[in-house]
RNA sequence: GGAGUGGUGUCCGAGCGGUUUAAGGAGGCGGUCUUGAAAACCGUUGUACCGAAAGGUACCGGGGGUUCGAAUCCCCCCUGCUCCGCCA
């Protein structure tokens, strides 16, 4: 017996790092269920006929891709798979000989056939397999296409304001930004989150802990309303999930923290576990739209962003957030992706923060989005006063669904891929910047917005004195 | 983490080297019969890929191996269940 609160074994080190080798221990089971057979057909079919324009896609998102070399190896894929078949053909054919009465040279004729079939089958496999590992790798960096309608440009400034609700908000006092009011007011930690776990790091407190959860509350009430199943997802997902919603878990520009040990990665959005819930299954077209929202805790490494931005909760490497996710029928994807931007739009306009709604432009888009719509709040600690995005909704038709392998049945008896959208309810950190910022008094004091009151259980947040 | 035991088509469930081109049920679909229905009987029944088509190939949890030939034998892994250990 011991008293000691020791673990009794080492914990796993959960190392903050990359993966540290290509594939290193991944296992081939989901990837051969996801990629080699979800549907390039209609992916490679639709790149092979209009090649100019999803060259010009890739252009306009300031991507690289090479959809000729996507043409050239799925040639190459067909004659490999022929050549293979026909040698199966042949080795089925042989082994079905084999069954009957047979003198000794006829059978050892067959014999020595089958084995020299083994062996070219087994040659033809190998290669077939590279050739479909590469055209599988050369596809997935093809993005969607994006709307006819999204701005073409290069930056967030590229942007195209399309609705503004309130007027952003107006002091008869030098406003302080959160960071200072998060300070004054005990509730938020940025000393002690750098010390304990490192910069952009930060810890919760006081009222600031039951703002975070008020916040989760409000949203998870305001979406079950609407008829979204609410879930708690895990914070950690494997690394053909976080591919298949389109995300590149490796490489020094990846925003991804990959586990050093393990085929897994801290999501950086419950839009990867609530897609992945799904992958691999054939829907109920009656069931569909699949309308989810989910909390968890996310996880951005914002490598090389160190920039002007980075003080406070703007830019952080962990925060909670309530996201939703849809699955529907290809024909309703417009609709919904509408209808996700609406609640967005209610959320901010219940919590009384001035937003605007911008069409984000091409190469802002990331890959897997046809068109996606970001929200952004009035920031007033923010360069003297600037809008801050604080959510984002996008369609992903079937970018994701292809990779994941989410199909519904529909009415010709044919399985097809279901379109896919996310959008932030509530992203707690950039939440917490605008509701302090907005809502700061004169002497520091930080209100409440009147629809969060129910939640957190009190109006006002006060300086608190010294200690 | 340890031990035991399973993972077969939409479902249940046989098969344990070539008579299985996966038996037999159930369900679904189509048909016969019927005033209608039920019952009975007959037929049909998945997914993906290659191919202009005819047709072919693959899939019995996943991967690899043995063999002329693997659902069937061997190895590794994943996963369900039961028990033990540990733990919030």
């Amino acid at each position: 017996m011991s008293g000691s609160i020791q673990p009794s074994r080492p914990a796993r080190q959960l190392e903050f790092t990359r993966r540290p080798g290509p594939d290193a221990g991944r296992p081939i089971a989901l990837a051969a269920l996801f990629f080699y057979h979800a549907g390039t057909m209609l992916d490679l079919k639709f790149i092979k006929d209009n090649l100019d324009a999803v060259r010009r896609n890739i252009e306009n998102r300031f991507m690289k891709a090479d959809p000729e070399l996507v043409v050239r190896l799925s040639d190459e894929r067909s004659a490999a798979i022929q050549a293979l078949d026909e040698k199966r053909r042949r080795r089925n054919e042989v082994a079905a000989l084999m069954k009957g009465k047979l003198d000794e040279p006829a059978r050892a004729a067959l014999i020595a056939e089958g084995k020299s079939l083994k062996d070219d089958i087994s040659a033809l496999e190998s290669r077939a397999e590279t050739v479909e590992k590469e055209l599988a790798d050369a596809m997935s960096r093809i993005p969607n296409m994006a709307h006819p309608e999204a701005p073409v440009g290069k930056e967030d400034k590229d942007n195209l304001e399309v609705k503004r609700v309130g007027t952003p908000t107006k002091f008869d006092f030098e406003p302080r930004d959160h960071v200072a009011l998060g300070a004054l007011l005990d509730v938020l930690d940025f000393d002690a989150g750098t010390k304990v776990t490192g910069t952009k790091f930060y810890f919760l407190k006081n009222e600031g802990v039951i703002l975070e959860m008020a916040l989760m509350r409000f949203a998870m009430d305001r979406l079950m309303a609407k008829g979204f199943m609410p879930f708690s997802t895990p914070d950690l997902a494997k690394t053909e999930i976080l591919e298949g919603i389109g995300f590149n878990p490796r490489g020094a520009e990846s925003n991804i923290y990959a586990l050093a040990e393990e085929d897994l990665c801290l999501i950086g959005t419950a839009e990867i576990t609530l897609g992945g819930y799904y992958a691999g299954q054939v829907l109920d077209k009656a069931d569909l739209p699949l309308k989810l929202v989910g909390v968890s805790h996310c996880f951005r490494r914002e490598a090389g962003a160190a920039g002007q931005f980075s003080k406070g909760l703007y830019r952080v490497h962990q925060f909670t957030k309530a996201e939703m996710f849809v699955y529907c029928l290809p024909e309703d994807s417009g609709k919904l992706h509408e209808e996700l931007r609406l609640i967005e739009e209610e959320i901010f306009t219940a919590l009384d923060i001035p937003f605007r709604v911008v069409d984000t432009c091409t190469g802002d888009l990331g890959a897997p989005a046809y068109r996606k719509w970001d929200l952004e709040a009035w920031m007033p600690g923010r360069n003297g006063g600037e809008w801050g995005e604080v959510t984002s909704t996008s369609n992903c038709t079937d970018f994701q669904s292809r990779r994941l392998n989410v199909r519904y049945k529909d009415d010709d008896g044919k399985n097809k891929f279901v379109h896919g959208l996310n959008g932030t309810v509530l992203a707690c950190s950039r939440a917490i910047v605008a509701i302090l910022e907005n809502f700061q008094e004169a002497d520091g004091s930080v209100r409440m917005p009147k629809a969060l009151v129910p939640y957190t259980g009190f109006e006002l947040i006060r300086p608190k004195a010294k200690r």
